[in-house]
RNA sequence: GGGCGAGUGGUGGAAUCGGUAUACACGACGGACUUAAAAUCCGUUGCCCGCAAGGGAUUGAGGGUUCGAGUCCCUCCUCGCCUACCA
């Protein structure tokens, strides 16, 4: 006897039940039909288990997915674990426990979460990052790196961290710090290996034009890569052989150039430093190694530099400039090295005005005053050339003389825009051998490896004679050595070097003798790929074989948070690139469409001592939120979800309680999928209200079907309201407007409640349209009905449209703007007709007395506007 | 400092192209059911004036374009996120 109420758990575990044990959601190649991949950014599965926020993209991807099942498509939709990662490090190295064990753990605890919310993953597809079956394929597309020449080993100036022992990434510092934890980082140089990103920088640029990403995305991603095109302009050193190159965006004010800076770490910088001026120098490079990243980064950073002593040659006229170092030249970016035209720039105007140095004005425009401050702007060029070279002063000329091609063709750039002389200052450098046009990317090298154990090793061999050797891709994957212990080694070393039996190996080539890597690969390894791996997630042959990668790819959706705006997502791309050249992947990019979901947040409340109260310890009296307990006032406030802020809402708690059609339905309906707004407990009750009103249209109270529902209903309100339902919640999926489906299938709900009749045909249809939302009930619901399948590959409903049109129409009246009144006519009225009704309305009539109408507007099927006088 | 996004009832939000602002939901209030409460159901509900008919103001502030502006343009304010000496 099937139970007369709307009994979620009971209903939520027959239906998951019924998924799994049916392999309903299983995607299999069929060329006969068109494929959709749609991509959640997979998880680290944390020990804290989900939060309220993951199942907001994963139900949004969900929908899609099930929408798509039911237009026909061939749906990839899988799921997996980024496993790898420091916390199961740190709890190794608490515990002595293997971190794989930790980590299974919990991926067991997601997989189960999850499953709770019934998401139609194809778990024969599950990837976990950690599996060396994962792995092994990890370390061969690093060979195919290594062997394209795009992975290095070099010395690097890294972000160090002390309390993790290992190097971060640029992207994962931020004002010093690691940005997982707060940990301070400093800088250090090592040995490191090294991805050659910066090789692709202009593809990862150009190409993002053709995605469609968020704008600001797409932004960030440009920014980060922050190409620029300037100039490589040669400096020499006044009486020394030495030479250096600066990179400027502006060598239109070249003869602004009034000093030059060297970064601290620039290899010269100690080299030129002349005897008077040595002792300062070391002690300023000794004193900026020191400095802390989060130092430099301080607010008021005031400038601060030292003068070598040296003078360097202006190439255009041969003026004697002096060369300082200062910590705001960064050694990392172009040549570690500038020339400063402080007329024309903010930092150097800074840096001049503290230090006395000159300014001169190249750039001229009305109003602006470069003593006082730098202009930035466009003008015309000054005091930037000489009609011929006898015009140089003969000191200089003789300088200049031992460094152009051709002494004879003095440069001038004087009375020409910026453009115009950044292009003939170029040309005129170039024929003198003196530097060449050339782009600047603010893109680095990705720093690739970490001091840690738990991470994928690397494919490679060093042999003694220091040559570096890929291991044979049959002898992959290279499987993490079991430990005791894994710290660090007393001397520093990885917590690898005290595998020394791994460590130490022999060339399976030659049988020399040979050490492992001691490094591992960074956590994003796993994630730049993941996506291809699901297209074959099987295959113990290949990667990823050709037929399924040229069949699912590219991913037609991703959502996940904007957090991977940059690091993820570029990753991703660049080696998705990589692939490309080499002929694996048949697309230049992963990810046709992004989409980023917004936090998930919630009230907290906090006493005026900063104490934070759960929910249920406060109250609201009189529009003031009070400790129930005391009555003491706290304030309430919307924040990020934290265990600190007391103000977790946890998904378990609200799939028991509620369900997971609730859960899902509620984070849909709470607004559009890509802002942050606030969980509140009222919503989601309303939105279960929702789902037990739509149980009971269905459902009588003796748990038959429901007597209103009848083979035919005629015409009816219901009918009418559920074609236009149809038709809104099927544009709104296209364009991932949850919210306003939801509400649509409401507006039906409410009609369908108050009917007396609703026809069977109607209301399956209403079940199809629910299927993506709440698949568990809509599965329920259409057993109910009488079939014996699941709905999940029912053809989705269509909209018939001679339903919503309508024989009359009202049509706003305005006057003068206002809304005056409304008129019904028939659809087909006539203008004349339905202008003649609108000026006989009673009210619009009171409104026009003693007026004269000037100009009528009709809008057709919409409203008419008189204008009167 | 720079970049991006957002500001609409008591609350979350809706309004496809410039065309009836406030859909849907929450909350609140009133009623039914109940010994009572919860749950459920029905009704009312943006603000001001008015018994009503109706009128007025209103989408962060100010200005503009237009017959007509939440929507387009300019100036400003507030909040959020990202970014920060990149030559």
């Amino acid at each position: 006897m099937p139970s007369a109420k709307y009994n979620h758990q009971e209903i939520e575990q027959k239906w998951q039940t019924y998924w799994l044990e049916n392999k309903t959601f299983k995607s299999e190649i069929d060329p006969s039909r068109p494929k959709y991949y749609v991509l959640d950014m997979f998880p680290y599965p944390s020990g804290d288990g989900l939060h309220v926020g993951h199942p907001e993209g994963y139900t949004a991807t969900d929908i899609l997915a099930r929408y798509k099942r039911m237009c026909g498509f061939n749906v990839l939709h899988p799921m997996g674990w980024d496993a790898f990662g420091l916390p199961a490090e740190r709890h190794a190295v608490r515990t002595g426990e293997h971190p794989a064990v930790i980590t299974n753990k919990n991926c067991e605890n997601f997989k189960r979460q999850i499953q709770a919310l019934g998401l139609s993953y194809d778990w024969d597809r599950e990837i976990n990052t950690t599996d060396p079956k994962y792995y092994k394929w990890t370390q061969w597309i690093f060979q195919v790196l290594f062997e394209r020449g795009l992975a290095y080993q070099a010395e690097a100036p890294v972000n160090w961290c002390p309390a993790l022992g290992t190097v971060l990434a640029n992207e994962e510092v931020k004002d010093g710090k690691y940005v997982e934890t707060g940990d301070p980082v400093e800088r250090r140089m090592m040995k490191q290996w090294m991805l050659k990103i910066t090789a692709y920088a202009e593809r990862l640029l150009e190409d993002l034009d053709e995605l469609d990403w968020p704008e600001g995305i797409k932004t960030m991603q440009r920014e980060w890569i922050g190409r620029s095109e300037g100039a490589d302009v040669n400096f020499t050193v006044d009486g020394s052989g030495e030479q250096f190159t600066v990179f400027t965006t502006r060598p239109d004010t070249l003869f602004g150039a009034t000093y030059c800076v060297l970064a601290p770490e620039h290899p010269l910088t100690r080299r030129i430093a002349t005897a008077g001026q040595r002792a300062a120098v070391d002690a300023y490079i000794e004193a900026a190694a020191k400095r802390s990243a989060q130092d430099r980064m301080k607010e008021d950073r005031e400038k601060t530099g030292v003068f070598t002593g040296a003078y360097a040659v202006n190439p255009v006229n041969g003026a004697l400039i002096p060369i300082w170092t200062a910590d705001y030249v960064l050694a990392e970016y172009g040549y570690g090295a500038i020339m400063a035209v402080p007329a024309h720039d903010t930092r150097d105007h800074e840096f001049a005005r503290k230090f006395g140095l000159p300014i001169i004005e190249v750039i001229h425009s009305d109003g602006a005053d470069v003593q006082a401050a730098a202009w930035v702007g466009d003008g015309t060029l000054v005091n930037s050339g000489f009609a011929s070279v006898e015009e140089i002063a003969s000191e200089q000329r003789a300088r200049l003389a031992v460094i152009w091609n051709d002494p004879e063709n003095a440069p001038t750039i004087n009375g020409l825009s910026v453009p115009e002389a950044k292009r003939r200052i170029a040309a005129w450098l170039e024929t003198q051998g003196l530097g060449t046009g050339t782009v600047n990317y603010r893109l680095r090298d990705w720093l690739f490896s970490r001091q840690r154990y738990w991470g994928e090793p690397f494919p490679l061999i060093t042999l003694d004679d220091g040559t570096v050797k890929a291991v044979p891709v049959k002898d992959l994957p290279i499987v993490l050595p079991e430990l005791t212990e894994y710290r660090p080694t007393a001397d520093g070393q990885p917590p690898l070097a005290r595998a020394t039996e791994w460590v130490d190996t022999t060339d399976p080539e030659t049988g020399q003798p040979a050490k492992r890597e001691t490094n591992t690969m960074p956590q994003w390894a796993g994630s730049c790929w993941y996506y291809l791996r699901f297209c074959d997630a099987r295959n113990d042959h290949q990667a990823w074989s050709q037929e399924a990668e040229s069949y699912w790819m590219p991913v037609d959706l991703y959502v996940g948070g904007a957090e991977h705006a940059v690091l993820h997502l570029l990753y991703s791309r660049f080696w998705h690139k990589v692939l490309y050249d080499a002929g694996f992947v048949s697309t230049k990019e992963p990810f046709t469409k992004l989409f980023n979901q917004g936090m998930i947040l919630a009230y907290s409340y906090q006493d005026a001592a900063g104490k934070y109260y759960y929910p249920n310890q406060v109250e609201q009296r009189d529009g003031q939120w009070v400790v129930k307990q005391t009555g003491a006032p706290v304030t309430s406030q919307i924040e990020k979800m934290s265990k600190s802020r007391y103000n977790v809402v946890n998904p378990d708690d609200v799939v028991r309680d509620l369900g997971a059609d609730s859960m899902r339905l509620y984070e849909m309906f709470m607004g559009p999928l890509d802002r942050d707004k606030p969980w509140t407990e009222e919503g989601v009750q309303g939105v279960h209200r929702f789902l037990r009103r739509a149980w009971a249209v269905f459902v009588a109270e003796d748990g038959a079907l429901h007597p209103k529902i009848v083979e035919t209903g005629g015409e009816s309100a219901p009918k009418k309201v559920l074609h236009h339902a149809i038709k809104a919640v099927t544009t709104d999926i296209d364009e991932m407007s949850f919210n306003t489906a939801i509400s649509r299938m409401m507006e039906f709900v409410n009609e369908a409640t108050r009917a007396s009749k609703l026809d069977r045909e109607d209301a399956e249809k209403f079940v199809l349209l629910l299927a993506p939302f709440a698949p568990h009930m809509a599965e329920e619901l259409w057993e109910r009905l009488g079939y014996t399948k699941t709905l999940a590959y029912e053809p989705w409903p269509e909209c018939d449209e001679s339903l919503l049109t309508e024989d009359t129409i009202d049509i706003a009246v305005q006057v003068l703007g206002k809304l005056r009144g409304l008129v019904r006519v028939p659809v087909d009225a006539p203008k004349e007709q339905i202008l003649a009704a609108a000026k006989a309305e009673p009210n619009v009539q009171r409104h026009l007395e003693g007026k004269t109408i000037v100009k009528e507007i009709y809008v057709p099927g919409k409203l008419v506007n008189l204008v009167v006088r």
